[in-house]
DNA sequence: CTGCTCATTGAGAGCGCTCTCAGTAATCTC
DNA sequence: GAGATTACTGAGAGCGCTCTCAATGAGCAG
């Protein structure tokens, strides 16, 4: 069944058709309806690929995550808040999303290339690739738009990206920290490859400075973001004894909540804890987690706007878009009282 | 730059070109050679549609997940997983992946629409869908091969799917718990609309009557896969006095343990616990989840390796695939010693 | 009635590829 | 050395659509 078929069908021409399926203005009234008939009772649906090489549009887009090692299988929903964001936006669209997921693997680098040579899509969405991977140049050279999710280290200004003020935002963190009378406030910093975990770190850096605070290289744990890293960061941090930590990320902290259990410091008594992003176990650890919540879904349905209007040409490159974050205050920071452990907020 | 442009380039013919890129046999191999330099020179890649065009092939699966609301945001990687091995397995057969998310709203039934009508793919994984999911029948009527995850309730005579043994599986649970001396043993199950539901408290039932226990219906309650209504449902379940509990899916027995916890039912004392899946949150409660494992990447990817064999006519439909469990015996079931919270596993 | 405008439609080229079929030159057979 | 076989290559049709351009006919002005 095509376009042809459906012609006959009707008794006019395929020109006709096509017309009325890209509800080209100037068909008249009746043979339009008349043709939406045959093609509903038909069932028709056109003919993608013959479509796609003639307009040089696919109307889908990929959602590319280089590696998956990091924000994939850590303990959270991080990418799941993105690709549900990026999954509304297509959806409302009409577009489609084609997902690549990368290893920590040669493989990644083999897949990355196969990635950029794939002309099946109009545009790409890149989440949180630390700025010296291998394929970073290659893109530049790509000839679709495509967003970044999280500001890139290099060629931030030549490029669109969808990010949130991290630097800010770790500043209102520390700060949180030190308004509940902590002195001795560690961080623990996420892959310094990545923008975010180095603009978290200028901001704690710029809190501690304007309270007038030292800044002490012991209390700085350089780190990634997962649990288990979080942990032994954690446990080279306690003996220089801190009273406040502010972790880069919420999988961090969960390592950090870990760790004081393990050597029986509490929390938020002895150490007081912010993490960042406010994924959903933060709510459901014993004491929940006070973080800096992040828009993840927003972050996804942004970029995925943004491209879109890429691809169609509304907006020009370079785009910058910074989103809001919120200071979600829960236990683990002592602001508020112990209470039931992880039932307090989602539960009966 | 396409095929005519390197024919030029290389001094043949387009049809060459064509057959040195498809690794067709008859090609001199010097004159292979010097097309393959051409091509690598000017970095070209085929035009996909054009190529889908003809072939009537766009080595491109979808992957749908008719309604996010089970196994998606609930606390869980289950679906990260099922991802990761249908991502791992079309990168090893160079397949691309459109996703498609549900809702649950309206808007579910039109995007099941636009999926089933999209010709854009080869072929499409269907994950969990319920039986009774108004898309259903529309699917039958397809034209390109599916795939369901988990076996459906109906037609799954004639549709191919990939499944563990639920009946058996839960059988096994069951079995644990009676052999550490449980005798009042409740169960709650997941979505009755899943197989998956029924089949496990189909398991659990006949270990029950093996075991020459009653079958108390008081002790089961109809529950979905979450932990929210998993902690309602164990709620209902406390006054009947339960020493063992089987939870349909962990992300039930997590709201058992916040239930527990919250009555004071000490767990695995009072209460012996298990559940089914071991997602990723399994190992870090306290206690730490005892549970049966289903290989989730495995069904991924042995969903995706079957449709692509559909796709390609190496096998037929139906085919069905049954994987194996296996009982992961941590803390909750009382079987090992309480030892440290959620350190014990994954923890230095 | 003639010539014009305007609304609507159809014919046909062409997007970039695959694949069949025929052609050519080299090699083999007897 | 003639005919048959083999190895390789090119010409060209056609996949199903979009889009330009020309054609048609109705309506209208004069």
């Amino acid at each position: 069944m095509n376009l042809e078929d459906i012609a006959k069908k009707a008794g006019v021409s395929r020109a006709t058709v096509s017309r009325v399926i890209n509800d080209a203005p100037e068909v008249n009234a009746k043979t339009r309806e008349h043709v939406w008939t045959v093609i509903h009772a038909e069932n028709f649906q056109p003919n993608p690929a013959a479509r796609a090489l003639v307009r040089r549009r696919t109307e889908i887009i990929g959602l590319v995550v280089p590696t998956t090692e990091n924000i994939f299988f850590t303990d959270n929903n991080y990418f799941m808040q993105v690709l549900a964001g990026v999954s509304r936006v297509t959806r409302e669209r009409d577009y489609a999303m084609l997902l690549w997921l990368g290893e920590q693997t040669d493989n990644d680098h083999r897949m990355m290339q196969k990635v950029a040579n794939n002309r099946a899509m109009d545009g790409m969405i890149i989440v949180s690739m630390t700025h010296d991977h291998p394929m970073f140049k290659r893109l530049l050279s790509l000839d679709g738009p495509f967003v970044m999710i999280d500001r890139p280290l290099e060629y931030a200004e030549t490029l669109s990206y969808v990010t949130v003020d991290n630097i800010g935002a770790a500043e209102r963190a520390t700060e949180h920290l030190i308004s509940l009378g902590r002195r001795r406030i560690a961080h623990i910093t996420g892959d310094m490859g990545i923008s975010d975990a180095r603009d978290r770190l200028q901001g704690y850096k710029n809190a501690l400075h304007r309270a007038g605070l030292p800044i002490d290289p012991d209390l700085i744990v350089e780190c990634h973001f997962n649990r288990q890293m979080g942990y032994e960061a954690a446990m080279r941090l306690f003996p220089f004894k801190p009273d406040g930590l502010f972790a880069a990320g919420d999988t961090i902290a969960l390592g950090v909540l870990q760790a004081a259990r393990a050597v029986g410091i509490r929390v938020p008594d002895d150490l007081s804890v912010i993490g960042f992003d406010d994924v959903d176990v933060a709510s459901q650890t014993m004491p929940t987690l006070t973080t800096m919540r992040q828009p993840l879904q927003s972050k996804g349905a942004a970029a995925t706007s943004l491209l879109i209007d890429l691809i169609e040409k509304r907006l020009e490159n370079p785009q910058h878009v910074v989103l809001d974050t919120e200071l979600i205050v829960r236990q683990s920071c002592g602001a508020n009282p112990p209470g039931l452990g992880y039932l307090n907020e989602k539960s009966a």
